[in-house]
DNA sequence: GGCAAAGTGTAGCGGTCGCTACGTACGAAG
DNA sequence: CTTCGTACGTAGCGACCGCTACACTTTGCC
């Protein structure tokens, strides 16, 4: 007796372990002990299904980013703390669905994109309010909230690519040393 | 009459144009005026196309790049010039190929992490040469080509899913001009 | 000319895909 | 007790996948 809500929940931890890519439902629904007969029963269309799953995701994301960056005083800081927490353990399976859809985004942005900018609003809003709340003039807490989080990414990419972690963590620290100094 | 180099020329601009995913012989040999049959009978395989494909993108990366960081006095230009580089019209089907494979090499590094680490490697190449001639210190100039180089796919991936250019832009200057002050 | 090798069309194999038709248990409502 | 909507299993449809078997033509070499 599976209820929608617990497919939901049982299909995201598939897809976090196997990916959005050639995702199909009859594995999926095998992991989560249905059938892809009750999958399409429960949620219409896969389409339908990966909707659920990806606004589940986003929800998490909200959830686990807490206010990762309350206590930085200054933007060194905030990158710091931003870079700590998509490092995480924790946040390593939704930096991966994230960089998926980026993927996915970039060849079929119409079907994609929009779950793909409802993942990044959570980071950017929270970084831009906290750039703004360290007095970073407002024309430039937008563009220096764009840097950042795009920055992040490319070195969470670098990061999950190569698994050379040491060396992207140098990279990312001199990224926070970068906004050490003013100007 | 088709020979194999031909058949690799024109599968580029066929995945220039498609992609990489859910790439399926059958619409590709009609693209280029064939029939699956006989790509299976040049390449062999599907497998052994794609890593042919890949082979000659390698190629016209290494040829497009040439020394776009030639008169470049500053760290902050050899960004601002990457930059130029890879936001230039003809850069747009190879970027999107390269954060393609990136996601690939995310799911399944051990089959796309080469040909990823291929495309990135001349640019990392020449990043750092340029970094080491304008005299930044060794070990510095390492971490600061990972940085610029993950940080202008960062700032690609934005602009290639978002399609705002003028935002990215910005953020593209912001980050050189953070190259300009030392330390 | 004889003949092997290279090239090409047709047809289809075994597989997976999303999805559906159909039948049936079962619990609540009348 | 009957009726009916929800839950679920079985079987399979039609489309597409990479790839192959086989027969045929064309080509190049002796």
């Amino acid at each position: 007796m599976h209820t929608r809500e617990e497919l939901t929940e049982a299909a995201l931890g598939y897809v976090f372990a196997h990916g959005l890519l050639n995702l199909s439902l009859r594995p999926l629904a095998a992991a989560v002990g249905t059938s892809d007969r009750m999958l399409i029963y429960h949620f219409g269309s896969k389409a339908r299904l990966i909707a659920d799953v990806l606004e589940l995701a986003n929800r998490r994301v909200s959830e686990g980013m807490g206010d990762f960056a309350a206590t930085a005083r200054t933007p060194q800081q905030v990158v710091e703390r931003a870079w700590q927490l998509m490092t995480a353990p924790q946040t390593d399976a939704l930096a991966r669905l994230y960089l998926e859809l980026c993927a996915l985004s970039v060849r079929d942005g119409a079907r994609w994109a929009p779950a793909h900018r409802k993942l990044r609003e959570p980071w950017l809003d929270l970084l831009h309010r906290r750039l703004v709340a360290l007095k970073v003039p407002g024309r430039r807490a937008t563009v220096l909230a764009t840097l950042v989080l795009d920055t992040l990414d490319g070195l969470m990419l670098d990061r999950l690519v190569t698994g050379d972690a040491a060396r992207v963590d140098a990279a990312a620290r001199a990224f926070a040393r970068l906004l050490a100094e003013p100007r």
